[in-house]
DNA sequence: GCATTAAAATGATTACGACTCATTTATAAT
DNA sequence: ATTATAAATGAGTCGTAATCATTTTAATGC
């Protein structure tokens, strides 16, 4: 009966998952008591330390899979095959509201990120959850419905990094969502569209030269 | 003597300030010692909690001091009087750098905001260093270089957010300091600008760009 | 079924680090 | 000098993450 073994194995690890998720979003991590999670799950202390190293790897599997989830939600919060522009705004709307709705884990996000001393590391799935973003961008770089004269990683980051902070803030507000947020972020990258910046005149663009201006400005400035 | 006497316990408390910054820096919150702390503050361990309650108090301390600072900085590094969009280009030129150069303290500061539980709370001095982005952008709308039909707490949320995921990036990456994140927002923030919607379609507008350009002459006729 | 072996689970015990507090030392006041 | 007060100390307490010797459960062979 190797295979009831191998299930009942795993699903002991979604148990302990399952209540480290629980108490992690309830108490915080420096709140969370192993003792509490084993008691949770139904196991003992110790069972605990045969599925995770230690309660930062548990707090790292718990991110994970977090943000594993997220990724198929939002694959499936997207219509195929659509406009590259709405599957943007599907994809806006489904992150913010989960972000509000799980600000807990979020936040929490980023303390798994942090291993000791060490900068930073990526999260393998939040890696993943990215792709979600570029993919949908690289498809309206392909159909020419965006331009392709800035990199992807800096437009994902105003995308993603905008969001976040409205998450913050919402929550912090203890509004809700705020479809106003999206219309925001859509009408900013209306900028990518090419068309929005080709046809808007015969020749110079007052625009551009204001930003060369402000340039030498700048480095005048500075000296 | 009470004047000397508040001098060396505020000497004390700084000194007890820097090496938490240091420690907290260069091991995480998790892996910083109190002891180590101490000791690189010359103090017994108990003298610390004569200063601040826990851990958890200094950490806070360590973070609001570092969002102080960079307040000050930030204001040092906005030229008075300049155009709103030169002002805007050298927050968010100071801003990354900043974030770039104190990663490691940028990155305890989520850890600052969160206590137990409770969902996040804002400290006081990242609400201040906060406002003077909203400051410039207040006077931009004052001066009609900016529209003022988006609510500033979003268009500050763009801001910081891209700024902050970027700087991650850049960091992740061990790149540098990259201007070309700088222009790629500020040429989002055009979007902003009543004239880029408004009269842009025929093409330039020679005031603003005669205004710049006196702006450069003054300066370059006066070092 | 029973014996044998291996795998999994247990929880009492250990290790470690934040925090306390009785004691000592320094400073101010008279 | 003497007393009173404030500040500093560090050995000891206490809570909790993590360990590991022991027990329990399951798989395999006869």
């Amino acid at each position: 009966m190797a295979d009831t073994q191998r299930q009942r194995l795993e699903a002991r690890e979604e148990a302990i998952l399952a209540a480290a998720t629980a108490v992690f979003g309830k108490s915080g991590v420096d709140g969370a008591r192993m003792a509490e999670i084993a008691r949770r799950a139904d196991v003992a202390e110790g069972t605990v330390y045969l599925y995770y190293k230690n309660k930062h790897e548990l707090l790292e599997a718990v991110v994970d899979r977090f943000w594993r989830e997220l990724t198929k939600g939002a694959i499936a919060a997207i219509s195929e095959g659509a406009a590259v522009s709405q599957q943007l705004h599907e994809l806006a709307s489904y992150h913010l509201q989960s972000l509000i709705d799980d600000f807990k884990i979020v936040e929490i996000t980023s303390r798994a990120r942090m291993r000791h001393g060490e900068p930073g590391r990526q999260l393998p799935q939040i890696r993943e959850y990215v792709r979600v973003f570029d993919a949908i961008m690289q498809r309206g770089i392909d159909l020419r419905e965006f331009s392709a004269d800035t990199a992807i990683w800096q437009i994902r980051d105003v995308f993603y990094g905008a969001l976040e902070h409205s998450a913050r803030t919402l929550v912090l507000r203890k509004q809700g969502f705020d479809p106003s947020v999206i219309d925001h972020l859509m009408r900013l990258f209306e900028q990518y569209r090419p068309s929005s910046r080709a046809d808007n005149a015969s020749g110079l663009d007052a625009s551009e030269i204001m930003q060369a201006l402000s340039r030498i400005e700048t480095k005048l400035s500075q000296p």
